[in-house]
DNA sequence: AAATATTACTTGTATTTACAAGTAGTTTTT
DNA sequence: AAAAACTACTTGTAAATACAAGTAATATTT
């Protein structure tokens, strides 16, 4: 027995590899140790391996090529929850900062809510609030969060800011955000939401609504995410 | 032995799965069968169905839950252009029609273009092609596309109407597109867009750049599409 | 010199086996 | 009746093993 217990192998080696291409020990176009390196390097069997590095090439970090070997992706680096690439030059550890527009209250659900909800959903109500975030210096996303109202004691009064809201719920929750669905569409800003991208009304803003599922049963986070993308795009691999 | 030895059995299960739920047999929310149902039904290992669930997980089919099984999503009413299958195959049984805008001809590479080339690219010069997609006779997607002129004898005299890229490059050339990269923001429409896609000049237009690797070395395709996100909007999982 | 074959790598697919951990309903105990 | 324990399921993690198939460099043949 080698193992810690409580987090599996894979994860383990996921977390390694993905550190490690992050800091640049392995450089874009590089390409990984071999599996079989890889199984004695960590004491591990091919399938775990395999299992991390699917991982990976899952997220986009590595595409695998048979014959060949794990190839190196610099670029998905996430800024919250959206990876984002700049026009002109790469998205490194940049200057990133949270602003809270709207502190943490609980509300019931608008009318005309995003998502359908369900009856427990409904009766719950939800934790609302509204965060700019600024890379940089200059604001990209303006998101607007709806958390159902489900056990989720003090967190009115929590403090967010500078802080990731996925990080406090699981900190102090143990709740892990695990996926979920999201529509984008292209739409002209609004005056309130222009004014806060620093964008023209009327000019085109990118518009995400998201549903994210959670580790715990019946919990959803909701939401509704502005961008500016006049000078980063939204960056993805498929 | 039983497998048909070219496709491999976690494929076919993979395919057969997705056809199902595609055509209603599975609805949405309701349990696929059990893991060790499926070894029996179709006569694998479960190491080999846990591999056709694990692709249909990733592409958001389904959700699966420890201790409780997996749980089937459909993709009601959006458009799927997230996913590696390309518009086609995911929108389903919609009224999808192409219309070419610009036949395919051979062009040397724009100036600037969006994203970098090699060398052998760059000799090589592009097929360059543009094509309106409509559903339900409203245009949604204005696609420009480029491939590197790279080993595809008469592709300029091949019948776009109607039928995929991707299937053309696969049937004909042996290609097969396997995923890529993209970026996504928000733009002004121009003149010329706007007017392929029923939408006034400066409204808001979804912009994907896209990148796509295919199995044949230093052979990428790439795409700049124009969304109409008025009335349909991108879905994706994640 | 050029084409072909070999070789030593790489990842891909698949089986078999074992136990851990989460879920939900049933039974037993309190 | 309510709480606790049990049970029979589900998926999650992991090992050991085998062979297929793609890649690229080297060696051989033509």
């Amino acid at each position: 027995m080698t193992g810690p217990g409580r987090v599996p192998q894979y994860r383990r080696l996921y977390e390694i590899l993905k550190r490690h291409i992050a800091e640049g020990i392995y450089r874009e176009g590089d390409l990984l140790p071999s599996e079989n390196e890889l199984c004695q390097l960590y004491s591990m069997t091919r399938p775990t391996v395999r299992q991390s590095l699917g991982k990976l090439a899952g997220e986009g970090y590595i595409t695998k090529h048979q014959g060949k070997g794990s190839i190196v992706h610099q670029f998905p680096r996430d800024i919250g929850i959206l990876s984002i690439s700049g026009t002109t030059t790469a998205v490194g550890d940049r200057n990133l900062k949270t602003r809270i527009i709207v502190r943490p209250v609980i509300k019931p659900w608008p009318d005309d809510f995003m998502f359908a909800l369900s009856e427990l959903e409904k009766e719950s109500g939800c934790v609302y609030m509204e965060r700019l975030r600024l890379l940089d210096d200059s604001p990209i996303f303006f998101d607007i969060s709806y958390i159902t109202n489900l056990n989720l004691p003090r967190i009115t009064s929590r403090q967010f800011e500078n802080r990731s809201l996925f990080q406090i719920l699981r900190e102090h929750y143990g709740v892990e955000v695990r996926g979920g669905e999201q529509r984008i569409r292209a739409i002209p800003a609004s005056g309130r939401t222009g004014r806060f991208l620093g964008i023209a009304r009327g000019q085109p803003v990118l518009h995400l609504e998201r549903k994210m599922e959670t580790s715990v049963n019946g919990l959803f986070l909701y939401s509704s995410i502005y961008c500016n993308t006049i000078k980063y795009s939204i960056f993805g691999r498929f």
